[in-house]
DNA sequence: GAGTGGTCTAGACCACTAG
DNA sequence: TAGTGGTCTAGACCACTCC
């Protein structure tokens, strides 16, 4: 009951997997303009239409963003667009709010079984440990417990945390040269202990939606782990299901 | 600020609106198979490059269905792998298991103005309302209001909830004709009052996760509103970001 | 005006399914 | 073997952005 292996590799799938060694090599940064689609399609000896093909593949997975009359260029995290493509919560009136993170904490310690687990670690490995609250319009509606793989985070620090402005996801790509391009999340609620009550100004025991979180950079390397603590009492999390 | 009125649109484009309006207007049934690629290339006096390039975009849209060497074939909540498109609970351990739908109430009623706004009728209009509980391996899991409007579910009934296998989205569509393409949930955390307690095996006050949706068939006309709660302590809401 | 991605066509050939 | 969708090419032209 194997899975039956591809018996055929169409050719611009065979150029979308050269395209993506390249950005997986940062040959190109986030942000950054990638080749013309007949530099590319000189590059690779094959027609404008292949590369095409490609890379609409290849923006389908939003790794990609075209402009038409600009170029094609490499996703990234730090517009304002993105800023909510991994981050679903939105008030109950009006339009969403930017928000404002606060890091209480950043220390490093050693995988847990489960982390090392959902990280493809070795438990003991070192990780750094985040725990923030995000502020909507000064309120504390998100608590989260933030998990990294340490060796691929090693200047990571509070003050670092502190000065960056935008997401996470933007310090992540910029600074560690890892960008997250997909997330699993697992949603359930939860019942809110002492010390969530406190930091999100509620009576312990109010229901939370729990948000449980592996994200993943190029490769489907899993890199960071997060438990999310969401307030839904004036704000919800929004799915499309298509 | 308005939004700019598209000052371009492309022939593709236009031949998908084409194939959409046959779609709406029923000349394809659910589970059947459209004309051909070239046969669609006659009709619409265009190339069949054109002509696939608007089916790309319905069958991205989930509208469509594209098996090679085969046809294309209009989308249907009828077959296994569609069950769980719009259901989204699944396991803490084990595969997806199938469920059993329950429905205690089956009645009409007068819309409240929160039905009326979100299924966009009038305060007063005759809706269905339906009350079920999902079991999951005996166990009930989910529990589910869920309202429509009377005018287009004129035979419904819990007799006809009863007989159906299947998903009722696939009723929905065989019985009523009316397809569900696409839905907006709301997720939050709520507490278990007594009735869902009861129904759910759960004492008062246990958190449960909140799914409000709205589901809409062609034309982005909503058509369906529930309200389920799920219990979340051996099951969760995967959800994937992109 | 130069350069980018976007559209459209026509035709050849390939892979898959079914009778 | 016939018919379907899938791939690949080459070329012409369009729409958009920026200088």
């Amino acid at each position: 009951m194997s899975a039956t292996a591809p018996t055929f590799l169409p050719l611009y799938r065979q150029i979308r997997d050269l395209i993506l060694r390249s950005l997986e090599a940062g040959e190109w940064r986030p942000g950054a303009a990638i080749p013309s689609e007949l530099e590319l399609a000189a590059r690779f000896r094959v027609s404008q239409g292949t590369v095409r093909k490609a890379i609409a593949e290849l923006a389908g997975e939003n790794l990609l963003l075209r402009r038409q009359g600009r170029g094609t260029f490499v996703a990234t995290h730090s517009e304002l667009r993105q800023q909510f493509r991994f981050l679903r919560i939105v008030p109950d009136e009006g339009a969403p709010e930017p928000y404002e993170s606060r890091a209480s904490e950043c220390r490093r310690a050693r995988a847990s079984v489960e982390a090392a687990r959902l990280l493809e670690l070795k438990p003991g490995d070192g990780v750094v440990c985040i725990r923030r609250v995000l502020r909507f319009g000064g309120a504390p509606i998100v608590l989260e417990e933030i998990t990294l793989p340490g060796s691929m985070f090693k200047g990571l620090s509070a003050a670092k945390l502190g000065k960056h402005a935008g997401s996470i996801y933007h310090l992540y790509e910029t600074e560690f040269g890892t960008p997250m391009i997909r997330a699993d999340e697992k949603l359930r609620a939860a019942a809110a202990d002492a010390g969530a009550a406190q930091a999100l100004g509620v009576v312990a025991g109010t229901p939370l939606l729990s948000v449980e979180r592996v994200a993943f950079t190029y490769g489907d390397r899993p890199v960071e782990w997060r438990r999310g603590l969401y307030r839904t009492d004036k704000h919800y999390y929004r799915n499309v299901l298509t």
